[in-house]
DNA sequence: AATATAATAGGACGTACGTCCGAATGATAT
DNA sequence: ATATCATTCGGACGTACGTCCTATTATATT
């Protein structure tokens, strides 16, 4: 998402993020994204004809790149520490160094409360991510044991909810204390135990 | 949140609820919401001054009846069966029957995001909530004990966030398929075992 | 070098918005 | 009945927005 010179499509994607995480869909405008990626108004319009187009894009590269990371994250774990945990230390690591991401994702979430098609790009991202969570849990024949009572599927789905929420509370602590909301996402390890 | 007749104020931020449940925050306008209170657009400014203190105050009116309510399904639960499981099963309700202010309630959390007083107040009201979750478990003295390693701030934060995550997914889900969200709630009665 | 195509910029267009004024109406007190 | 104050309304004002047209500049093709 950083900007590459020399693509201008690129570059006015990458100052929609940086604007978005800045002020919120709501308060950002073309020419705001104009501004920020140092660009003619009209050129937003070249390029991808409307407003809603823009996002649309931009909605596909936040969750490829959220999906991307979370693989990263997990390829990188030791084959042996690979438990759901490695979900509850990714949110950890995004939530401490990339609350920007984090901000801008529950916008885009926000936005698809209201429009169909925005709902269609984000639950297809929830899927996927959902999905690669039940991989995890199933790769665990131990958990798989344990929690025999509910469907992985079901229990991806929890976890995932739990990240989410949690993240969302952090973001809202005035405090603006993280050992707190750290602690909070190690309480979900009650669930392992 | 039901149209007070005869008193212009509480049915204009009945309309503003109704609005914004139907299309949120970024898509109404002061003149929607004039409409569908039946009144002429200037009493808004009339009655409320600005746009951003009508919604302060409609932010107000939603938290006291979110407390309100999980303060009434704790009351009429049976003492001998109160525990954090109450919590659940009110998320699961609210979910069934009051997803329209779940909704609302998450697209006031996004407006939070951007704006210092909307956190402020939301975040007054997390805190309410939780502390509110946290006397819940302290009634519990075996799920005290339980859970030991965790202070009780901290389980109830978890508690919550879980809760509110999930059923934030729940709200994406294009199926609307009720039961695997409710399945999902139940998850997290792992917690528990 | 000449020509065609793509990219960029400036600026105009209509629209929808939040705000708020001034007049009309209703209610209350003297 | 008159005066005073609160309430309601229609409509105007300036502003900011998304869209898109036209002219200009850069790039590629012959």
């Amino acid at each position: 998402m950083t900007a590459d010179k020399g693509n201008q499509a690129d570059k006015i994607i990458a100052a929609a993020f940086e604007c978005l995480s800045l002020k919120g869909y709501a308060n950002v405008s073309l020419r705001d994204i104009a501004n920020e990626a140092g660009v003619a108004l009209s050129q937003l319009h070249y390029y991808y004809g409307s407003k809603k187009d823009l996002f649309k894009e931009l909605i596909l590269k936040v969750s490829e790149k959220f999906s991307n990371d979370l693989e990263n994250y997990i390829n990188k774990s030791p084959a042996a520490s690979l438990t759901p945990l490695t979900l509850v230390k990714y949110f950890q690591e995004a939530f401490t160094h990339n609350s920007k991401y984090l901000r801008v994702l529950y916008d885009l979430l926000s936005l698809a409360l209201w429009s169909d098609t925005t709902k269609q790009l984000l639950s297809g991202f929830f899927n996927d991510v959902s999905n690669r969570i039940e991989e995890l849990l199933l790769d665990n024949s131990t958990l798989v044991e344990q929690f025999n009572v509910y469907k992985p599927k079901t229990l991806s789905r929890m976890l995932l909810g739990s990240m989410l929420g949690i993240a969302l509370q952090g973001l809202f602590d005035t405090n603006n204390n993280n050992n707190e909301i750290m602690d909070t996402f190690n309480a979900t390890k009650v669930i392992f135990d």
